[in-house]
DNA sequence: AATAAATTTTAGACAAACCTAAAAAATTAT
DNA sequence: ATAATTTTTTAGGTTTGTCTAAAATTTATT
């Protein structure tokens, strides 16, 4: 119970739960590309992940975590999750600049420093990105979003969550008076361009490219 | 500026400067002992601090940090003292329980993190254990404590630090309802056990041992 | 189906940080 | 002052995680 991996083990576990999320297999080669690695130091340390019994794996095929490797990888999540919302929440960091200070706090290994953190920032569900914090069983929160440009007309609905981390939405979004937790709706949507007119709630009308109407989840009230 | 060291690399630096306080210059067996490692290991690393010009160092003599290795250093004790801070504070360890997990969290390098968590926890000037927590330039508060054993008899002072963080020291305080800020003086020395009476403001008079007294600093007041 | 192209693995090296055993230098004791 | 002891350094290995170049295997093309 008590697990015990490198840094290194720990950012190649959780590189892999995130592409399988997508394909349900990995590729040497898309592993590397994730990493910024050679495809041969990705082998070297499949070989190491399969002793572990992390992941399922046999040479020239693809592999996937094994059941045990998709608890080390929810709980690496669960991490660096917690801390992003701390970042956010706590220090006033903006959300686009948070994602590589917590790519070295969560390789901090306490599990009461995890335990404690979660209470003191009462149990968050979700990071600041809208995406759901496991718990210590590995469960997450569903949010049955969708993307917003999927949103029927004249439909409530609140932001839940962004697509991309860049500092470039965020600024938009800043501009447009947009967050997570807005509630809006789609009054019209324009054909020619694909751009939306969204009401939210006592402001005027706004207006949304087709790119930043992608970029955003909703969920319908 | 942008200091770049291994996690390895800031412990021998953080080892070193707390070896050096004491003696001005450290030796090779000193520093292997602290850091739990082999005396070849030392003088490998010793020739790379060299190289780094954090160190004055030559062969079969002593060696200590130079001006640009103590700033280094003092960043480090900053980090750690702020996270002990933190997580005292903040997450309710107990101060016989952050040591470990600091030792982890400082090596997170990112000064915008710090000033951030220095802003969130109000510019601490010393640590749980009553240690001054350098700021950005390296520059520590002084509280001109000494130990508790030196108090003259009827004299108002404040308990600033204790000299170990076992937790058995915690419990013992923490029955006698002693802690860091608690405002006290010495009203009899007894000589047969080196005891002392200490009185409380408002509590009734406590007994104190002599090796219990040697681990708790005041500042007269 | 045979060949070309792409992917993946192996083989062999390298740097960091550690180790053990032996040599060198400094210190202490006779 | 010389010998004995201790300290420190060197020499040579090991492990982890990376790399390059070449070989093996799979996939795509003609």
């Amino acid at each position: 119970m008590i697990s015990n991996f490198s840094q290194s083990e720990e950012n190649y576990i959780k590189a892999i739960y995130h592409l399988q999320q997508a394909d349900g297999s990995v590729t040497t080669n898309e592993l590397a590309g994730m990493l910024h690695t050679k495809p041969a130091s990705v082998t070297d340390m499949l070989k190491k992940l399969k002793a572990k019994k992390l992941l399922h794996y046999e040479r020239y095929k693809g592999f996937h975590l094994s059941i045990e490797g998709k608890k080390v990888a929810l709980s690496i999540i669960r991490r660096h999750r917690l801390w992003e919302y701390f970042l956010v929440s706590k220090l006033q960091f903006g959300w686009d600049e948070v994602h590589e200070v917590a790519e070295e706090l969560e390789h901090v290994r306490s599990h009461k420093l995890i335990d404690k953190l979660d209470f003191f920032l009462n149990h968050p569900k979700f990071d600041p990105h809208g995406d759901p914090i496991p718990d210590n069983n590995g469960k997450m929160s569903m949010q049955h979003h969708i993307q917003l440009i999927e949103l029927p007309l004249n439909t409530q609905a609140e932001v839940t969550a962004v697509n991309s981390q860049s500092s470039e939405l965020l600024e938009l979004l800043q501009h447009k008076n947009i967050h997570i937790g807005t509630k809006l709706e789609v009054k019209r949507k324009f054909g020619f361009d694909n751009s939306f007119e969204l009401k939210i709630r006592n402001k005027p009308a706004v207006n949304i490219s087709k790119q930043l109407a992608q970029a955003l989840n909703v969920k319908p009230l």
